[in-house]
DNA sequence: ACACTACTTAGACATTCATCGAATCAGAGA
DNA sequence: TCTCTGATTCGATGAATGTCTAAGTAGTGT
């Protein structure tokens, strides 16, 4: 259970994400795309998508897994492993506590993605 | 050809994405979720990331397609399909000049994706 | 101990996907 | 017109993916 794909980042990338996107400054290398790919492949799901948004946004930032089932017209097992992908790709977490498992975002991670896409993108708008 | 999924950004949405991201402010709709994953489903790909790093990189913002078929290890069919699924999504786009096809990347749909993951997630980092 | 609820795992099945070789299309130049 | 190069399309194939049902695990309460 906890052995799970490490963290992907650290804070100080986080920090230093934000000045520099790598996607337009210089050519991702091969290491860095097969590391990256699949979080975003991760989160290239529509139901995926909307499983993040709804932990996200949920009140104390964690949601419980009943919560995240009645949101959705799919079985709970398929739930499941959606939440099982998210995981292991170190975007969420998740803990149990009594009859119930809460998940919650790992931020750091989001940040970091979007500080890839992010900055560069806002630049070539304006030159382009 | 020309016939292409509509772009998915108006410059509006660029500017105003910027200050408040979705994903954290509030649960994606079905209908966001289904529009969006399939542009990251796009980028969750090692080959395709790099193509969309290497064409972003590439002096003039664009690059021919034996420029960057010439980075990779792969045939040019299989190159060319993940161009090809890179600018349905709207990711890229493309000209023929002469004997060579360039492409460019579409700013803006990048600019809008991490504008969605962003912000919050940046504001997350602290909270937690 | 038993039953009940919440969640995950296992296995099956249909669909989608990445890749390739072969064929085709589009221009440039002899 | 013929040929050469650059690029895309087509068809096939093995791998990965999303979903389900059935079964298992974990904790609560009687």
């Amino acid at each position: 259970m906890s052995k799970q794909v490490l963290p992907l980042v650290d804070d100080a990338a986080v920090d230093a994400g934000a000045c520099c996107a790598p996607l337009v400054c210089e050519p991702l290398g091969v290491a860095e795309a097969e590391e990256l790919a699949p979080l975003f492949k991760a989160i290239g799901d529509p139901v995926r998508l909307r499983l993040l948004s709804l932990i996200a946004c949920h009140e104390g930032g964690e949601a419980c897994v009943c919560d995240l089932t009645a949101a959705f017209d799919l079985t709970a097992p398929t739930i499941s492993h959606h939440l099982k992908v998210l995981k292991q790709a170190g975007l969420i977490d998740s803990e149990r506590r009594g009859t119930w498992v809460y998940y919650w975002i790992n931020p750091g991670v989001l940040a970091r993605l979007s500080a890839l896409l992010g900055p560069q993108a806002q630049a070539l708008v304006g030159a382009r």
